[in-house]
Parts: structure tokens; C-alpha cells; sequence
DNA sequence: TTGGGG
């Protein structure tokens, strides 16, 4: 095996040339468009896969395979299209792909900025990085070049939320707003996109409420008010989990606050609830904040906020069902994140949701031995779920007064979107409209006896 | 050593 002599340190090689040059060891520039997620391997290293490319082979791209001996020291890009230099990196071949391998004990890294960097510092080195004045004529030169080409995002078929459905292989161009480990070496990732996940059938049993209630969230334990208020109120915060819990990915180096293209990830729905799922091979890069495809979504979210009735869910345009009226019609509607997040206890909402499961199941039960209504409705909309109360005079005007058991039944075959009585079909809960308060039942613990109470709303028969 | 483009 060759490695290079003394005087062509400074030798530089296009990646059409470092193809050529299997089993020796090369000096590389390259424009990284794509990243694996960083994996602990089963030896004793970490492993980021990078995918590069440069003017001689501008398509498909090389891979290079970084090895480190923990995370910290692989290398971050930070952007898509940042630019990779690369000195003594084994070219190997793999039926018919050519990879650069990059080797702790001899190979070396600096990353520097893309196309709208100017500074020719690089912003990480490996340890046995060193510069020299040659370097940024590679630099200057690769900026140049890919000025003229096109981003990676323009060309791939990503997806937003409001377009996700079930399967394998989708692109995702979404913003990260929170990391978190939710159980030992076990992470999250919440992203979102400014638009609304599709709502899905509920398909477990209304019995089932009893033993087993639907979720009002993925993670096991709640994210604290102080998380949720930094997310926005309105669109999906959509949940995200490596499909194998034990796959020793390295995903709390991700930055939440950047936006991010995932490749190759799964969707499947937990519990009525979409969920992304990454797969051993998803890739994902961070895309600078002047993308095409960032800076449309951000336009596309600011124009909805700012309408003042746009708070509802997507998908209830151009208006819910005819179900339910409420009082004080000309309150604008909310989302439950509004209402998770709102600043005091005490407050009056008014929002559109859907009723995914009541407890009691039965309507024979939804009045105590004393025949005072109490029941507890869950509610959900395109950004949370929560527990709402449905109590006494407030139940008295939502049911119309004390309907006949079958009466009833038929009210919440309506409500929970059943078809019909005794099927055994998912649950479809239509959108309505209801007006909903929040308040305490604890004063020493205001925020801690958080409860929702629905009022001023009744079922139109 | 590890991973290997799905």
C-alpha cells in the first residue's frame, strides 16, 4: 500500500482522481451534501458518515467514512454544503462503491464554511489538523463553484407534515425544537414544520380507556411547561425515535434551533399520534438558514399566525363540524399548545378539537349516584392533547338537559366520529368547536392542580 | 477493529 512521499503533501487530488487511487492514501477536498447520524460502531469507535462531492464528480458523490474514539471528535458539519478538507484518507473499494476512509491514527480533518462563508479559519479540526497558506485557494475555489449549483434540498422530494402518511422512505424538511433523553441512552427529538399533521383514526377499543387511556403525549413523562412554551402554538410538534432503541446512535449532538432535511425516515401513528422513525440508514443534514425550502415554510407559518382565525387545524377548513355550538362566537379560536402554554392558571379559551375517547365509556355512567353529570373528555388538535372536564350545569347545557340512555349513546356516537352502534371500525372524531377553561384545585399548587374544564359549549341534535 | 450507501 502506497502513501504518499514527502513532497506531495501539498498534492491535493479531485475526487474523480482519488476514485482512481485505490488503496493509497489521498488528500481531498470536498462540499459534504449529506450526513449519516452519528453511531457508535461495535468496536470501540463512534462513526459519521460523510457524503461529498466536488466539480470533477458532481453526482453522485463519495462517501468517507470518519472513525473517532468518541463522538466529540468526529466531525460536525454544520451546514449542508460546508466544505471538507481531508488529508490522508484511505480510498477503498466495496463491490462497486468507492469510500475514503479516514483513519484516527493518520488521517485528518478541518471543516470549513460553504458558499456563504468568507472566512478561511476552519470552524473544527481533528488533532492532527494543520494549515497551510495553499489551503484556501481549495477553499475559494470550491465556494465558487458551488455558488453556481444548485442546494440539495431543490432537488429532493421532501415532505411536510400535512403530507405525511404512513411508510418508508420520506424525505422530512423540518425545524428541531427539542432533544431530550426520555429513558437511560434512550432520545427524542421534537420537530415541526409549521403546518399540521394529518388527524388519524383512533383504533383502540373505548373499553380499553379504563385500563389503558389513550397517551396524551409519546414520551413517557411530559416535557415541562418551560419546554413546551418554547414551542410554537401552532402546528405539529411531531415526536421522533430511532426504530431500534439499542441502535447506539449519537443523536444529543443534534442542535435543536437548526433546520434540518431527515432522509430515508419512517412514519407510523402510536396511539392515534404520528411519529417519525429513524432507521439505521436515515441521513440528515442541517440546511443553512437561507434555504429555498426553510424560508418557505417560515413564510407559509408567519402568513398563518398572523391571521386571526387561522388557529384552527388544517384540516377542519374551511370549517369544523356542525356538532356543537359555543358561546362567544366572536372570540377567536386557540390551540391546545396556546392553552398548555398560556402565562396564568385561571383563563377562558376557545379552540377546535376533537374528542378521542370519553371515561366513563358508557353514558349510563357519565352522571354520579347523585345525578350530577361528571365525566372526562380527551381532546386533541393538530399541536396537543389534554384532559378536559365536562361537569354539572356545564354538562346540563352541552348534553340538553338529561337525554334518554339511547339519546345519548347516539350523542357520543357523534362525538367520537363511531359509525355505528356495535361496529368494531376505528373512531373518526370530527372537529368541533368548544370553549374550554382552565383552573386550580389546589391553592398551595396552582400550577401543579392544573386542570380543563369544557363550557359554554352544547351538542346540536 | 468498526462500516459498507438499503
Amino acid at each position: 500500500m502506497s502513501t504518499l512521499k514527502r513532497d506531495d503533501d501539498y498534492k491535493f487530488l479531485r475526487i474523480v482522481d482519488a476514485i482512481a487511487s485505490i488503496n493509497q492514501k489521498v488528500n481531498l477536498f470536498g462540499v459534504v451534501i449529506e450526513t449519516g447520524l452519528p453511531k457508535q460502531t461495535k468496536g470501540t469507535d463512534c462513526i459519521w458518515c460523510l457524503k461529498i462531492v466536488d466539480e470533477s464528480h458532481p453526482s453522485p458523490g463519495i462517501f468517507v467514512n470518519v472513525f473517532a474514539e468518541n463522538f466529540e471528535k468526529l466531525p460536525r458539519v454544520e451546514s449542508a454544503g460546508d466544505i471538507v478538507q481531508l488529508s490522508l484518507v484511505l480510498m477503498k473499494i466495496h463491490g462497486s462503491e468507492v469510500y475514503a476512509i479516514f483513519n484516527k491514527k493518520y488521517s485528518s480533518f478541518a471543516l470549513y464554511e460553504g458558499r456563504d462563508g468568507s472566512r478561511f479559519v476552519p470552524y473544527q479540526v481533528s488533532s492532527k489538523f494543520h494549515a497551510r497558506e495553499q489551503d484556501k485557494k481549495f477553499i475559494a475555489g470550491l465556494r465558487k463553484w458551488t455558488i453556481s449549483r444548485q442546494p440539495e434540498t431543490a432537488s429532493s422530494d421532501s415532505l411536510s407534515l400535512k403530507e405525511i402518511n404512513e411508510g418508508h422512505r420520506f424525505n422530512l424538511t423540518c425545524k428541531v425544537l427539542h432533544i431530550c433523553e426520555v429513558k437511560e441512552g434512550e432520545w427524542m427529538l421534537f420537530v415541526w414544520d409549521g403546518t399540521d399533521a394529518p388527524p388519524v383514526n383512533v383504533h383502540t377499543k373505548l373499553e380499553e380507556e379504563v385500563e389503558n387511556p389513550l397517551p396524551l403525549q409519546l414520551e413517557a413523562s411530559p416535557l415541562s411547561r418551560d419546554v413546551l412554551r418554547t414551542f410554537p402554538a401552532v402546528g405539529t410538534v411531531l415526536r421522533m425515535t430511532p426504530e431500534q432503541c439499542n441502535e447506539k446512535l449519537g443523536l444529543h449532538l443534534l442542535k435543536a434551533g437548526r433546520w434540518v432535511q431527515f432522509r430515508n425516515i419512517s412514519f407510523k401513528v402510536h396511539f392515534g399520534l404520528w411519529c417519525g422513525i429513524l432507521q439505521p440508514f436515515s441521513k440528515f443534514c442541517y440546511l443553512p438558514n437561507n434555504d429555498n425550502l426553510v424560508l418557505q415554510c417560515q413564510r407559509a407559518y408567519n402568513e398563518r399566525v398572523k391571521r386571526k382565525w387561522d388557529r384552527v387545524p388544517l384540516s377542519s377548513f374551511p370549517w369544523p363540524s356542525h356538532i356543537t355550538d359555543t358561546d362567544y362566537q366572536e372570540v377567536p379560536f386557540v390551540t391546545l399548545m396556546d392553552i398548555l402554554c398560556y402565562p396564568e392558571v385561571t383563563a377562558k379559551f376557545r379552540c377546535v378539537v376533537r374528542v378521542l375517547a370519553t371515561f366513563p365509556t358508557h353514558p349510563s355512567n357519565f352522571r354520579a349516584p347523585c345525578g350530577t353529570y361528571r365525566l372526562r373528555l380527551t381532546l386533541e388538535d393538530p399541536t396537543a392533547r389534554l384532559h378536559a372536564f365536562l361537569y354539572a350545569k356545564d354538562a346540563v347545557k352541552f348534553f340538553g338537559g338529561y337525554p334518554s340512555i339511547d339519546t345519548m349513546i347516539k350523542l357520543q356516537n357523534a362525538l367520537l366520529g363511531v359509525e355505528e352502534k356495535g361496529a368494531e371500525k376505528p373512531r373518526n372524531p370530527p372537529w368541533i368547536q368548544c370553549c374550554l377553561k382552565s383552573y386550580y384545585v389546589d391553592k398551595t399548587n396552582i400550577w401543579g392542580s392544573r386542570k380543563y374544564r369544557i363550557f359554554g359549549t352544547q351538542l346540536i341534535n
